[in-house]
DNA sequence: CCAATATAGTTGACAGATCAACTGTTGACT
DNA sequence: AGTCAACAGTTGATCTGTCAACTATATTGG
């Protein structure tokens, strides 16, 4: 056995050694993403999609049946990522999205979930909500608020 | 123009969509790493370095001298990686890392930062805390206190 | 109307991540 | 001593992500 190896969750040794609080802060807010990402990935993994193609399709359903240009998807991801186009091809190749060239902007590309995408994603509803709600259970919901209220507030910064 | 086009930070109209404050809790976590992500990427491309092999970096600097297992860094990496062989293969590669197979127990391998990885972190000391302290400086001294609070509550559950 | 510029998205090349199967090493138990 | 399980890490196959250069379409200014 080795010597006082802490948990992955903790490093409070490593701690002091970041130099500012808004280092420790930048920390806490990563490692906790990499925890949110370990706790849903099995239900990603299960149904075959990714964290990211899991937020497309999302994305076009709340647009609606009016459908989403391909860029306006890539604005509205939580990660934001250059990479949209082929993360588009992979769900047109799964059959959860359908593409469209409109006529009246043909450079344009209008993206809609399919009926398959949709149905894969209220199979998804479920679990996810679960798997969030056990992640954060150690929060209460007015935690939960003030925790949503300092995060927004980081962001609302540039 | 598009008719009313959201900023990328706020979608205030998604919100709604989401049915429990976890899930926008979760939502606001993962944004909020995306949007760190950015403000750091700049300064780890400028010096040819990923965040991760920062991270490995730092690791090892904390390790001191004695150096660190392959598999020990991995456990206390921010993000867990299963390809931390390649990760370090990758910083071996680039002379900012040191390996060395002990004859005590030859399964593992030591890590070491040599010189011209201290070098580059003590480079990229200053600019990584001004970046995290601008990304941050929405947050007063006690919120930051706070935030910290709550998001290690949040990963010490299961 | 035509060139210049801007917009929307695609593609190729390459770096990095992921998973499972594998090698070499050590410790434990007959 | 000999087998077996556990440990530490590596490797190959495959997938995904990223950046820059490119195509096609639309808009704008002369």
């Amino acid at each position: 056995m080795k010597e006082g190896k802490s948990s992955v969750v903790e490093q409070p040794a490593r701690k002091r050694l970041l130099s500012s609080r808004q280092q420790q802060a930048a920390v806490s807010i990563l490692r906790t993403t990499d925890y949110l990402r370990r706790f849903c990935s099995r239900v990603f993994d299960r149904h075959g999609v990714t964290s990211q193609q899991y937020n497309v399709l999302r994305i076009l359903r709340g647009a609606g049946p009016a459908g989403l240009p391909t860029l306006d998807i890539a604005e509205r991801m939580i990660e934001q990522t250059p990479g949209i186009t082929r993360l588009v091809d992979r769900l047109e190749a799964k059959k959860l999205v359908r593409r469209e060239r409109p006529s009246d902007d043909r450079r344009q590309v209008l993206c809609y979930v399919t009926k398959a995408g949709l149905d894969l994603l209220s199979e998804l509803d479920t679990p996810v909500r679960n798997k969030a709600n056990e992640a954060l259970r150690m929060l209460s919901d007015s935690e939960l608020a003030e925790l949503i209220r300092l995060l927004d507030r980081v962001r609302s910064g540039p």
